[in-house]
DNA sequence: AATTCATACAACCGCCCATTT
DNA sequence: TAAATGGGCGGTTGTATGAAT
C-alpha cells in the first residue's frame, strides 16, 4: 500500500514536461485513449509514471480544457460551492466545465482566499471573519477544515412541491427543526441526476435586469444567450433559495431534454449561459447573502407559465421549449 | 542592470479507496 | 483474506515570471 510501484522506479523523469512529452503524449493518448495509466509511459515512449501522464493529461493536453481566465462568475460560483462541498475540488470541478480541480485549487489559494478576507469573509467558514477572532489560514488550519462542517453539514432538509409557481404550495415538510437527516451535501450538487457537465461562459451582465424568459432565450440560434426569470418565479415561503435548477423538455432537436443548474442572484434573477454544444450555467449569489441561507435542490417538477404562443414565435427558438419544468426542493438550514 | 520579492500555476507527494490477484 | 495495484484526491512544493527596489 502507499506509494506505487511506478514512483520507485529510477531514471523517471520529474519536473516540467517539455513540448515533445507534451505531443508524445498527446499524439497517443488522442490515437490510443489512455486506457490503463500506468501502462501508458511505455506505450507512449515516455520516461515518465503513469500518474505523472495522467496529471499532465487532465490538467493541461485534455482538448476540452478552457484556458484563460475565470470570470467573475466563475469565481463567485467557486465561492458558492466551496461553501457548500469544502475543499472538495473535484466535485467542485464538474461544476465547472473545462476547469480542473488543480486550476479551481490554485485559484482559491492564491486569489480568492485573499479576496474573501480582505471583505472581511473567512474563507473557511464563509461567515464573518471577525467570528474565528482574526484567524489566519495555515496548513494546520486547512487540516481542521475538513472537521469544521460546512454551511450544508447542520441542514435540515425541507422539501415542497407545488403545481404552478405561481400557485399554491402544498408543502411537506420532512423533518421540521431536526437535524437528523442532515444529509451529506455533495448529494444534493454533484449527485443529483440534474447535473450533468456544462460549459461555462461569462455571462453578459445586462441580461440580468431582463425579467422575461422570452426576451432572454433570444440569440437561441447565436449558440449563445441567457434565460433569466423573476426572482418571485421561485421565492417561497422558505425564504431565499441560493441554488435551483431547471429541466427543460424541449421539442427542438438540437435542444434534447436538459437540466441545468440556475443561479439567482439577489436581485432575483437566475442566469442560465447557453453554448453551442453544452449548456452552461453559473450559480452564484450577488450582493448579501441573507444569514439564513438556504440550499435549493430540484427534486419535484413545477410547470413555469409560458409565454403565449404568439411570444414564442416572435423569438428565434422555434419549436424550443414546449414545456420548462422548474423543478425545486430546498434544503433550509438549521441555524445554531 | 542586478537583485529581491510576490504571485500564479504546474507538478509532485502521500494518502485513501476500490479492484484485482 | 490479505497483499498488490491503479486511479483519484487534496495538500504542498517548486519554478517561471513579472514587479519593485
Amino acid at each position: 500500500m502507499g506509494r506505487h510501484s511506478c514512483c520507485h522506479k529510477q531514471k523517471l523523469r520529474k519536473g516540467l514536461w517539455s513540448p515533445e512529452e507534451d505531443e508524445k503524449l498527446f499524439n497517443h493518448i488522442t490515437k490510443y485513449g489512455h486506457g490503463c495509466w500506468s501502462s501508458v509511459p511505455k506505450l507512449a515512449g515516455l520516461q515518465r509514471c503513469g500518474k505523472s501522464c495522467r496529471l499532465r493529461w487532465i490538467n493541461y493536453l485534455r482538448p476540452d480544457l478552457k484556458r484563460g481566465a475565470f470570470s467573475q462568475q466563475e469565481e463567485n460560483l467557486i465561492i458558492d460551492l466551496h461553501a457548500a462541498l469544502g475543499n472538495r475540488w473535484s466535485q467542485i470541478a464538474t461544476h465547472l466545465p473545462g476547469r480542473t480541480d488543480n486550476e479551481i485549487k490554485n485559484l482559491w489559494n492564491s486569489c480568492i482566499k485573499k479576496k474573501l478576507m480582505q471583505r472581511g469573509i473567512d474563507p473557511i467558514t464563509h461567515g464573518p471573519l471577525s467570528e474565528v477572532e482574526s484567524s489566519t489560514i495555515t496548513t494546520a488550519d486547512t487540516q481542521k477544515q475538513k472537521m469544521i462542517p460546512t454551511a450544508h453539514e447542520n441542514i435540515t432538509a425541507v422539501t415542497y412541491s407545488t403545481s404552478s409557481i405561481y400557485g399554491n404550495s402544498s408543502i411537506q415538510q420532512l423533518n421540521s427543526g431536526a437535524s437528523e437527516m442532515a444529509p451529506d451535501p455533495s448529494f444534493f450538487i454533484t449527485k443529483s441526476p440534474f447535473t450533468k457537465p456544462t460549459k461555462v461562459r461569462p455571462s453578459d451582465d445586462s441580461h440580468t435586469d431582463q425579467p422575461s424568459i422570452f426576451d432572454t432565450v433570444r440569440g437561441w440560434d447565436a449558440l449563445e444567450s441567457s434565460i433569466s426569470m423573476p426572482f418571485s418565479w421561485i421565492l417561497s415561503d422558505f425564504g431565499r433559495p441560493s441554488q435551483m435548477q431547471l429541466q427543460f423538455e424541449g421539442g427542438d432537436p438540437r435542444w434534447p431534454s436538459e437540466y441545468l443548474d440556475v443561479p439567482l442572484s439577489a436581485e432575483g434573477l437566475g442566469t442560465v449561459t447557453e453554448s453551442g454544444m453544452g449548456t452552461s450555467s453559473s450559480m452564484h449569489l450577488h450582493g448579501d447573502a441573507e444569514p439564513e441561507t438556504c440550499w435549493f435542490q430540484s427534486q419535484r417538477p413545477v410547470v413555469l407559465p409560458l409565454a403565449s404562443d404568439q411570444q414564442q414565435q416572435q423569438g428565434p427558438i422555434g419549436s424550443f421549449s414546449q414545456r420548462m419544468q422548474l423543478q425545486h426542493s430546498m434544503i433550509q438550514e438549521k441555524m445554531p
